[in-house]
DNA sequence: TCGTCGAGCA
């Protein structure tokens, strides 16, 4: 990808090296100055600019800027970092265009870093490439810090051209460059090589100029491969290093936490606690913690995890709360949720109301979640992008299309710029409600490019409501977008099916056969004893599942009697009525709720886990049996809650 | 003389 260059290289005589001269001049001239009866008019000047941009008084050390006969570097670093924080794009541009016309400053390597430093953090990319590809002394900041915008702005092809850049001109690459260079792999929106092996391209580089065991580039490695899925390679790399530190462990965790292994997670964090008096945790290796088990409803773990934070106090941190809160409302437990978001109090921040918002959403509870963001309103926080993606996600389960459309079309009046996610929770709305058209129109009227998820909304709600036409719109550019997902094929070729259409649901049957892939097998799982026990569909040898399978079809006989039809649409295999009937037995949510039922006792809620949507069957089925049996069911599929009890679910049939 | 990079929650 890149070569590499020698190690002589790194030479303080090299170009990539800028010359200081500069500085020094304007520093020695300020001194000599400084040195007689009191500061002159230009230290003054130059000092009160600074106070002012350390004071966030940023128009009146604007307006002293044209005035001042010479600035010193500083006060060009102050003027550029305070544009930056403030989001003043034309300030920055001003400082720019002053700088260039200084004789002293104009090619000084630092201040060209702190340009582009200010510019990236603006969104002004095209300004940061063109300090950088006019500044006239490239040294290893100024390189870095164009990795860094690039990577920051989602170019992240681009980064890795310019990483390529270096090792062709001899620029010795360090440990920032490889930092930059490995997040740059991820942030490729969209590559012909898949992200993986860009990474296992500059690991391997990494690897040969000995930079693969410095602590940040291994740390930033083990996320790599963590947020990819390659478990085994973050476990190799946290393996082979010499030393650890809360960091790396850290990130080793939440490796397993983002791969859905909270025990592997915890497990971890045990060892971690052993390993060294001194490594001490800290409240980023709690939160991804618990963040492991609310991943997967491990909630026993989880209250553990509350043991522990109690004992070490904690919960003095609101970001640990934030955590714990939140693990306990995706574990199914709203009110304690709801208990300690109370009980934070006057400390809480944005996050404590997201994740309420957002935990009365997935709940089903709309309302509550609009309501909540009204007092978040009323006490005088701003909501944030978070806040709107979690509103509008609770109107949407809970089929508010009016309060969702006022909320949208509220965003500009927060500052808030609607963002593809957010787009894709409208189309949801819009289209779950069945209002297609119009969740079309709003796609054709983004001024972004509309991201799969806005595609797969549509998508979604076209199965709903068997919209055939859509649903092909859709999946012509989601078959584009993400080749490699097998649920568009199977959502399109359900539709088909639906609509009775065999020959198209013949030929995307081969289509995935062409393509390799395979439909994402159903799992469900629940927790017993502390001890999670897991059900697929396919899974036909495991001894018990005969017995589950029978509990269940005398379930379903019952329901027959009382006029249920089995929903046999949803298997998409050319079979017999009857064999469709067995294969909607063996769904893995069903087997889940016969296997609570017999290993829990009664009164005791049964609660669930599912990797996928919940099947029309097994939603209904689900409702008799709370009835039936008398016990209540909570089921978490992949995009919220189903409370069932006495034969209604939380979600009104609406999900 | 200066200085940049790593882990988390919604």
């Amino acid at each position: 990808m890149f070569s590499s260059a020698p190690a002589s290289s790194l030479h303080p005589t090299h170009p990539a090296f800028g010359s200081r001269r500069p500085t020094l001049a304007r520093c020695r001239s300020s001194l000599s100055s400084s040195s007689g009866a009191g500061p002159p008019p230009a230290a003054n000047a130059n000092h009160l600019i600074q106070t002012l941009c350390a004071s966030g008084s940023l128009s009146r050390a604007a307006a002293l800027l044209p005035g001042l006969p010479a600035p010193t570097q500083r006060t060009y670093e102050s003027l550029l970092q305070a544009a930056a924080r403030a989001g003043d794009a034309a300030l920055a541009a001003a400082v720019h265009r002053r700088l260039e016309s200084d004789p002293v400053f104009r090619s000084d390597p630092f201040l060209s870093t702190r340009l582009i430093d200010a510019y990236a953090a603006l969104g002004a990319l095209p300004a940061a490439r063109q300090v950088f590809d006019e500044a006239p002394d490239k040294n290893i900041f100024v390189w870095n810090a164009l990795l860094k915008a690039l990577t920051l702005a989602d170019h992240g092809d681009e980064a890795l051209a310019r990483l390529a850049d270096m090792g062709r001109l001899r620029v010795p690459v360090d440990s920032y460059s490889y930092t930059h260079g490995l997040k740059a792999c991820i942030a490729v929106s969209a590559s012909h090589a898949p992200a993986s092996a860009r990474v296992r391209e500059v690991h391997a580089h990494a690897i040969r100029r000995g930079y693969a065991l410095h602590m940040h580039v291994a740390t930033t490695l083990i996320d790599c491969y963590a947020k990819l899925g390659i478990v085994s390679y973050a476990e190799n790399v946290f393996a082979a290093m010499p030393e650890r530190n809360v960091v790396s462990w850290s990130a080793m965790i939440g490796c397993y936490a983002k791969n859905e292994r909270p025990a592997d997670a915890i497990e971890l964090f045990k060892d971690m606690l052993a390993s060294d008096a001194d490594l001490v945790p800290n409240s980023i290796t709690i939160v991804s913690v618990l963040n492991a088990c609310a991943g997967v409803n491990a909630l026993s773990h989880g209250k553990l995890l509350h043991a522990y934070i109690l004992r070490r106090g904690f919960d003095s941190l609101v970001s640990v709360l934030n955590a714990l809160m939140a693990m306990y409302m995706r574990c199914g437990c709203l009110e304690v949720g709801r208990r300690i978001f109370n009980w934070i109090g006057r400390r809480r921040d944005v996050v404590s109301w997201n994740s309420l918002i957002s935990g009365y959403g997935v709940h089903g509870f709309g309302r509550e979640a609009v309501q909540v963001f009204e007092e978040m309103v009323q006490v005088g926080l701003s909501p944030s992008i978070i806040t709107f993606i979690s509103v509008l996600g609770a109107c949407s389960h809970a089929g508010l299309v009016d309060e969702g459309k006022k909320l949208f079309e509220s965003m500009m009046d927060y500052s808030v710029k609607p963002r593809a996610e957010h787009y894709a929770c409208m189309v949801d709305l819009l289209g779950r409600a069945g209002q297609l058209d119009e969740a079309v129109e709003l796609i054709q009227s983004m001024h972004i490019e509309p991201s799969p998820q806005v595609w797969g909304a549509l998508l979604g709600a076209c199965r709903i409501h068997g919209h055939v036409e859509y649903a092909e719109m859709a999946c012509s550019r989601l078959f584009d977008l993400e080749p490699r997902n097998a649920g568009n094929y199977v959502l399109l070729a359900d539709i088909y099916s639906r609509a009775k259409l065999n020959d198209q649901v013949d030929v995307l049957k081969e289509l995935l056969e062409e393509h390799g892939l395979e439909k994402v097998p159903g799992c469900s799982w629940m927790e017993v004893n502390k001890k999670i026990h897991s059900f697929t569909s396919v899974d036909n040898k495991n001894p018990p599942v005969e017995q589950l399978q029978a509990l269940i079809g005398e379930f379903v006989a019952q329901m027959k009697n009382q006029g249920y039809v089995p929903d046999t649409d949803i298997v998409m295999y050319d079979i017999e009525e009857e064999e469709k009937e067995r294969i909607l037995l063996g769904h893995s949510e069903k087997l889940a709720v016969a296997f609570g039922l017999i290993n829990t006792r009664g009164g005791e809620v049964i609660r669930i886990t599912k990797n996928l949507r919940l099947c029309e069957d097994c939603h209904s089925v689900t409702k008799f049996i709370s009835k039936f049996t008398e016990r209540e069911i909570v089921v978490k599929d992949v995009n919220r809650f189903h409370h069932f009890r006495d034969g209604i679910c939380s979600c009104g049939d609406y999900w």
